[in-house]
DNA sequence: GCTTACATTGTTTTT
DNA sequence: CAATGTAAGC
């Protein structure tokens, strides 16, 4: 497919820094596409010195097949594209040494957090979940910012801050006794080291010769500090980013460092692209009116050349099932009249929990269907188990794996056993695994406890020396060690779901044996690798004939970024579902805005709105508003399902009101501002 | 130490 | 209404 002149520039520009303000739809990932064969065709960049970054693993597997598609695997051997925290966990992969850490660290994902932290916290917070939520996300911001924990209590105000502070220089011990990361410090560490270390950062600048930055407005101020460290003087990459896009602040996402770019690097070349390629013209003009309700960084108008299309549709419904129901509806009707695939069709929400009615009903009705980006294969309890078993025979002294895996299958050791040891851990200041072979146990556990807890311990360390040489074997000894299957069938509630489980262990042990052997990517991973990279749920999809399937998309809003369906149903439009009610309550409705600006241009023909009145909560059941968005939208491009209802004279009202209040409160922060 | 029955608690989004 | 945690019984 051709170019146009403003993507074609944005492609050919490799000589120094380049942004692109990419609107939806304008064809963004066809310029990194294109550029990346630039570089290599034309330009004779080595793949292996090209560098793209995503924020998402969809992303980046989509970018990764589409590249090899258009180049041919072997023209592409090498590339490195991967999400921001993959590539950080490559360098200190790779640099672990210079970072300082074994190299069979274990990576924390956001509940064994929790889990460390509760423990670390229990005489001063008892266990108080908001508390240590709140710790966490401080935590978390101050890794964003490049804080370690001493530099945390030199600068901490007030009484509060310094508890946290204090927790934090806690909790980061704990991490290095135990060899632990987590996802902030997959970006953090490599940023760190970068920044200290001349030799290591002029090896990175000269492995990473062209960056590629996908949804740049996502960047934190660590991630942007990370990209400014890997390009180096030479300067030389491409951010391509909207800042109507951008749905992460809650995360510490920084759009700002757009602006901020422009001051970095003065030689910054900056392309608009504001064509849009996706869109029918109605879909696009509502969502230009839609998020003209925001403020913006960088103004742009986006057009479209693909006629005007069909109506907008907005089914309503009495209550959540109701809803279901009819969008199923919708879109067996649909697809039945136009003679479409299944594949065609994506259903998008804001909160994971919104999928399962609609789930119930695709299944009724045999529809299939694929849920992605949620959780569901990873917090499946069999999952997490072998999971946690993985993680403790790379590393030995991860204390989290080690609870999980000591009592399932049973072996006898509860609560009362794993406290002793625990307490015996604390004053040697070792993992649980290596007190495990203190002598003093003899003393403080009865002999029973103590042979069922050495003989667990022997039998895994023997397994981990194992691992060294043939992990395939040790984790195939593991499973028949622990008869995984046998204790799946007695705590199953029937055969058939014992064997649904089994299944899904099965499909995790080929993945890693897939990622072993190094099928089908460059080079093989090591167990460790491998697990890490199962944490961050970075794998490659190998189910055959993935994209050959023919299933309609159900995901949420935020994992939609960066996709296009033909026909898209965006359900739960209602106050406190779309503009969230939290968003609500903190006024941030303008993230709220962008998620629904977001949702509605993913699709290219025909858009479907749909909420209920009602919903259930907590078993009662509670009335709602049509989201405020629906009010926005120009109203005659919308198709009411029920007749033409039209909004009502109060709810215009209302909706005027609301309005006027928020440009009130804009001009006030204004006004703020300048003073 | 494990099982069962009861009570409590809670809903954003992701690497 | 779940899913998860807690107390009492085995």
């Amino acid at each position: 497919m051709r170019l146009n002149l403003s993507q074609q520039q944005a492609v050919e520009f490799v000589s120094g820094p380049c942004l692109v303000l990419a609107g939806a739809g304008s064809g963004k990932t066809r310029v990194i596409i294109n550029k990346i064969a630039y570089l290599i065709k034309v330009k004779e960049y080595q793949p292996k010195h090209i560098f793209a970054v995503t924020f998402t693993n969809k992303a980046a597997r989509e970018m990764k097949e589409r590249i090899t598609h258009s180049l041919g695997r072997q023209e592409t051997r090498g590339l490195k594209i991967s999400t921001f925290h993959t590539l950080g966990l490559d360098i200190i992969r790779k640099e672990y040494k210079q970072v300082g850490i074994k190299s069979n660290f274990s990576l924390f994902d956001d509940h064994d957090q929790f889990a460390l932290l509760k423990e670390l916290t229990e005489q001063w917070f008892d266990g108080d979940k908001e508390l240590i939520n709140q710790l966490r996300s401080c935590i978390s911001n101050w890794k964003n910012d490049l804080v370690d924990s001493t530099l945390a209590m030199a600068k901490a105000q007030g009484k509060k801050e310094q508890l946290f502070a204090h927790c934090y220089k806690l909790y980061e011990q704990q991490q290095k006794s135990c060899g632990i990361l987590d996802f902030d410090d997959l970006i953090l560490l490599p940023t760190l080291l970068l920044k200290n270390n001349e030799t290591v950062r002029e090896k990175w600048q000269n492995r990473v010769r062209y960056l590629l930055v996908d949804e740049y407005q996502d960047t934190n101020t660590s991630q942007y500090e990370l990209i400014k460290l890997l390009v180096g003087h030479r300067a030389k990459f491409t951010v391509v980013g909207d800042d109507d896009q951008s749905i992460y602040s809650w995360r510490g996402a920084r759009p700002q460092n757009l602006v901020l770019l422009n001051q970095d690097f003065p030689n910054l070349n900056v392309i608009k692209l504001e064509q849009n390629y996706r869109s029918s013209g109605r879909i696009l003009k509502a969502a230009n009116i839609l998020i003209e309700n925001n403020p913006h960084l960088f103004s742009k108008t986006l057009h479209s050349e693909l006629g005007y299309g069909e109506y907008i549709n907005v089914l309503s419904a009495n209550n959540e099932e109701d809803e279901a129901e009819k969008v199923v509806n919708h879109l067996i009707g649909h697809r039945f009249a136009n003679n479409a695939r299944y594949g065609d069709y994506a259903i998008l929400y804001r909160g994971n929990h919104q999928s399962r009615l609609i789930e119930k009903m695709l299944m009724q009705g045999r529809i299939p269907y694929k849920i992605s980006g949620g959780t569901s294969f990873f917090s499946r309890i069999e999952i997490k188990d072998i999971m946690a078993y993985l993680r403790l025979l790379v590393n030995l002294d991860d204390d989290n794996a080690f609870i999980r895996v000591i009592n399932t299958p049973k072996r006898e050791i509860g609560p009362a056993t794993l406290q002793k040891l625990g307490e015996l851990a604390g004053t040697r200041s070792l993992s649980l695994f290596k007190t495990a072979f203190d002598g003093e146990l003899t003393e403080i556990l009865s002999a029973k406890r103590l042979t069922s807890l050495q003989g667990f311990v022997e039998w895994f360390n023997q397994l981990s020396q194992q691992a060294q040489h043939d992990p395939m074997s040790a984790v195939y000894e593991l499973l028949q060690g622990i008869d995984y299957e046998s204790w799946m069938y007695e705590t199953s509630s029937s055969p058939t779901a014992a064997q649904m489980r089994m299944k899904n262990v099965e499909q995790l042990i080929t993945w890693l044996d897939d990622m072993l052997k190094g099928n089908d990517i460059d080079e093989p991973y090591t167990l460790e690798d491998a697990v890490a990279r199962f944490t961050l749920r970075d794998m490659l999809e190998r189910n055959e004939n993935e994209d050959e399937q023919d299933e309609v998309q159900l995901m949420t809003l935020h994992a939609s970024k960066g996709l296009e369906f033909p026909y898209v149903y965006l359900i739960g439009m209602a106050e406190g579902l779309l503009p969230h009610q939290t968003s609500i309550d903190e006024e941030n409705i303008e993230e709220e805005r962008r998620l629904a600006y977001v949702g509605i241009t993913r699709a290219q023909r025909v858009l479907t709105l749909s909420y209920s009145r009602e919903r259930k909560q907590f078993g009662e059941s509670s009335q709602l508003e049509p989201s405020r968005f629906l009010f926005e939208l120009p109203q005659d491009d919308l198709n009411w399902s029920n007749g033409r209802q039209q909004p009502t004279a109060e709810q215009r009202f209302e909706h005027g009101k609301s309005r006027l209040a928020l440009i009130k409160a804009q001009l006030a922060k204004a006004r703020n501002k300048s003073d």
